[in-house]
Order: structure tokens, then sequence, then C-alpha cells
DNA sequence: CTAGTTGCAAAGAGTTTGCATGGCG
DNA sequence: CGCCATGCAAACTCTTTGCAACTAG
């Protein structure tokens, strides 16, 4: 959790840009690249790398590892909150209630483990993507 | 979730047997390798990760993906738990207790999503690594 | 000017694939 | 004997590191 905010740069900016435009899925390093690449912009695999850790580690983005990491900038609304990832459709949903709050204190009493919502991410399935399944 | 069982064989005995002796903790593929060599026996890697996906695509093993692709043997009577990785010193710990267990009702009740617990991880601070940060 | 940043090339780490050999049934 | 399994080597993918050139402040 630096707080250092380094330099301002042309690809730094570009690179955060997207992720605020882009707030409703998760990003690899390749398709941040990709994307750039495609409206003209170029910044090299290893400057996404490596502003997307620092990015991490400030908090200002998340980051979801499954086969791949994946980075989502974090919403100030959200910064509390868990996240509600749906395997399916890819969607990405706020929690916010009493039960998931005490959550933290449970596992903190009873575990032992002090657990960081903002890197915490419940995956599952979504209401419209467990009907579509129904419906099959 | 194929069927078929294939052959039976000096490697995948020994693979499962130490699969079987080890369901407290998630194993790579590296670490059985590494296991099996310091226990007299020999497989090739690839021999393992081929089982080990045969086995998971079976359903005989559950599959973990952090930073690499772990696997627990799954025990018949055994509910499904969730994980609690450290983000300090990497250590994945199991959480199986009523509260957890209730935290996919509720969820599922409250938010109209279903958790798939074997899918998600909580990330967080160990207690041991906490004691670490506390003494500095 | 000075320290942080960039990006190519190369190294690493984990996993998969090609293919000839070996073993179960 | 036929087919599946094994395992070495090599390919692959994602990510990190070394390092020289570059640039913001």
């Amino acid at each position: 959790m630096r707080t250092k905010g380094g330099y301002k740069t042309r690809q730094r900016d570009i690179i955060l840009e997207l992720l605020k435009n882009n707030t409703d899925t998760h990003l690899s390093s390749d398709e941040i690249c990709e994307m750039l690449r495609s409206s003209g912009e170029r910044v090299g695999a290893t400057t996404v790398y490596r502003y997307l850790e620092k990015l991490y580690s400030e908090g200002t983005v998340q980051k979801y590892v499954t086969d791949r990491a994946r980075y989502t900038y974090t919403e100030k609304h959200c910064r509390e909150h868990f996240h509600l990832k749906c395997t399916e459709c890819g969607s990405l949903f706020c929690a916010d209630c009493d039960f998931l709050s005490q959550l933290c204190n449970h596992v903190k009493g009873d575990h032992g483990f002090t657990v960081i919502p903002s890197k915490t991410v419940f995956y599952g399935v979504c209401h419209s993507c467990a009907e579509k399944s129904n419906a099959q």
C-alpha cells in the first residue's frame, strides 16, 4: 500500500483511463495491450505488468487470479464491499450488508485470519445465468 | 465428468494413494513429484499433470487455482469449504464451519447469487503474519 | 540534473504437447 | 496384440528481471 504517486506519463494515463472505462470487466495485461494497440496506442507489455502491480499494491485496482491475472479498477463506493463474480457471464456485482460485514469479524475471531474485502471475490453463478441454465 | 476408468498402473496407484493420505492439504503436481521422489518412487511430471487433470474431470479430486494449480482428494462426506489465502506468506487455509456454510444460503437468498465455495478464495492476512507485522 | 519509467530481450515458472517406448488387459 | 499410459524433451504461455535509453519534475 505505497502512497508515493510516481511520475505522470503517457502510458500510465492511458492505461488508467482504459481501466476506468471498463469497470464492468476484468482485464488481463494482454487484453489491455491489445485494446490499446487497436486504438492506436502502443505500450510495452512490461510496462503494463509493472503498472498494474503498482496500482494493485496501492489499492487502485483489484487483482483476480484465475488462470491468469486480471485487474479491475476499484470504484470508490465499492472499496469496502465484497464482490460477486459470475463465472458464466463475467458480471461483477457488489455485495454490502450486515451479514457480509460480520464475515470479517467471524473469520478474524474464529479462524484468526484478517480478510481483506477489496481483495476477495466470491465466484459463482448470478441470478440470470442460473435461470438460463434451468430453462434448458 | 468422464466415467471411463482407464488402466490401473503403478504410477496412478501411488499418486492416488498419496492424495488420499493428504486430504488436509492442497498439493501441486510439483509437490506430488517431490514427495514421491523422497519416498523412493519416481513418476514423471507429465504423468502427474495428466493424471491430476483426469481425476479432476472425473470429480475424484478438487482443483484450486491460486498462483499454481493445486489438488485435493474429494472426500465423500466432506462438505465444500472455503479457502483463506494469506497474501503475506502465501499459506492456504481451509475454513469449514456453520457461519461460512450459511454464507451460501444468505448470498443466494438476499443477493440471488449462487456462491461456489470451491472456486472462492478469501484473501487476507493470517494469524502469524499479523503478529509479525505488529511486532515490527 | 536525478531518480523514476519505459520496453526490448532474455530468463523463469508452470503447464502442455509430440512422440517413441512401455505395460495393462 | 491393441490400445492406453508413461516420460523425456521441447514447445508454450504468462510473468518477471536485467539493462540501457528515455523523461518527468
